[in-house]
Order: structure tokens, then C-alpha cells, then sequence
RNA sequence: CCUUGUCU
């Protein structure tokens, strides 16, 4: 039943690993995504070692398991770990890979991410948003757009992921050119661009912004409020404050 | 109904 493994999944996130435990004893015959839910649970409340023995006690592992343990000791530091237990997996999807891609980019290591990311047969856009990201954070702008530009199809998450890398290295007359000719935006490029002029205090570039994005979401409004704050103007943070929706 | 990427 797909009800308790909401319920399952409910009390993870609210912290009860123990409830979770308790609902999963009360299914009968639990699935494969029960199983997974619940080591989402374990790993989501930092509890890696019985995650780890649930997940060897797992009768019929599928690869949403395997993926996310792969994630989980990325996650936990345990970079090597990440790399054994995806080197063991019975069979991998792009999910995998890009696990794995995340995971040699957490830990620093952008060559080996390249040369995985050169063997994956089937490359989706998360793939690429991963390399692109992985280059930008590091400065290496020039080979971020690089990637950008020889990736098929178009995708808003390695536009931002590019934008972040130039606001996140200070080069905010870069990032708004880019801005400017991304051929899509999101809410995510709005506030991204938005939040460096926060915090270099330029409030009224943030605001101008804050004024003409197209929708606004929860983290639009809180750097909003943040540029305010950082600009030591206290009755605007308060309008703002006032002005937002009960809920997005 | 479960696993991977961008903003706080």
C-alpha cells in the first residue's frame, strides 16, 4: 500500500525515524519503495550505519537503492565508499553516473568527474548541469561555457549553474551580461543574480530586480528581505516582510 | 509513492 509508504516517508522527514520503522513492521509485504523510503529516512536523520544495514538486509535491491547510497556516502564524506559501491552496482542508469559525478565533485576531484562523465552512454541534462556547475564553482569559467554551449538541447539549470559561478567569484558585471542573454530564465536566475547585489549591498539593483521578476518565490522574498537587512534599512525589511503571500 | 544537477 502506497499510503503507508507516504506515512513512511512523512515521519522521515519530520525527524521520527522510529515512527517510519514502526509503520514499515505494520506493512505486510512492503515493496521495493518502501524499502527505499526508508533508508531515505535513516540517511535523511544522519543515521548512515543503519541505513547501510537496512540496505544489506534488503531482499530485491533495485537501482534507486544503489543510487542512493551512492549519494548518501558522498554526502557523509565517505567519497571512496561512493566510488565501491558504485563500481559493485549489478546495473547502472544515468541517475547512477550522475550520483557518481556528484559525488567526485564534492569531494574536489573534477578530473576523474570528466573522465566518468566522458564514459556514460546515455548523458541527460543533468549530466551536462552537473559538469557545467562543477567547472563554474571552480572558476573555470571559460570551460563551463564551453560545456554549456556543446550540449544538445537548451537547459535552465546549467544556464544558472554557470550565472552562480560568476556571481560566487565576484564577477557581478559578468554575471548580469549573462543574465541578459540567457535564453531562458527562471526564478532561480532572478534570485541568483539578485542575491550578489545583496550582498555586495548594492540595494537598489536587488530591488529593481526584486520589482520587474516575473514570479516570485519563498527564497525571492527572504533575500529581499536579506538585501534590506545587509543595506541597514529595518522599515523596508518590514514592508517586504508585510508584503508577502501567506504562502507560495 | 522512492534515488542524481542550479538560487537561500
Amino acid at each position: 500500500r502506497y499510503i503507508n509508504n507516504l506515512l513512511i516517508e512523512m515521519h522521515g522527514k519530520c525527524g521520527s525515524v522510529d515512527r517510519a520503522l514502526e509503520v514499515f513492521r505494520s506493512i505486510s509485504r512492503p515493496n521495493s519503495f518502501s524499502w527505499n523510503i526508508l533508508i531515505a529516512a535513516y540517511i535523511q536523520n544522519n543515521r548512515l550505519q543503519e541505513a547501510e544495514r537496512i540496505f544489506s538486509r534488503m531482499p530485491c535491491k533495485n537501482v534507486v537503492s544503489w543510487n542512493a547510497m551512492v549519494t548518501a556516502y558522498a554526502h557523509f564524506g565517505h567519497m571512496e565508499q561512493a566510488a565501491a559501491t558504485f563500481e559493485s552496482m549489478p546495473e547502472k542508469d544515468t541517475t547512477s553516473y550522475n550520483a557518481m559525478l556528484t559525488a567526485l565533485v564534492e569531494s574536489g576531484y573534477i578530473a576523474r568527474a570528466e573522465e566518468l562523465f566522458d564514459k556514460i552512454p546515455d548523458r541527460d541534462p543533468v549530466s551536462w548541469s552537473i559538469m557545467v556547475a562543477a567547472n563554474a564553482q571552480a572558476g573555470y569559467m571559460l570551460k563551463a561555457l564551453d560545456l554549456l554551449e556543446s550540449m544538445p538541447g537548451q537547459c535552465v539549470f546549467a544556464w544558472n549553474a554557470l550565472l552562480s559561478g560568476y556571481t560566487n567569484h565576484g564577477k557581478i558585471e559578468e554575471a548580469k551580461k549573462l543574465f541578459e542573454r540567457m535564453p531562458q530564465r527562471d526564478s532561480v536566475s532572478w534570485n541568483t543574480l539578485m542575491s550578489a547585489y545583496a550582498q555586495l549591498g548594492r540595494f537598489h539593483d536587488a530591488k529593481s530586480l526584486f520589482d520587474r521578476a516575473p514570479q516570485r518565490s519563498l527564497i525571492t522574498w527572504n533575500i529581499m528581505i536579506n538585501a534590506c537587512a545587509v543595506s541597514h534599512r529595518p522599515h523596508e525589511a518590514r514592508d517586504v516582510f508585510d508584503r508577502m503571500p501567506r504562502r507560495d
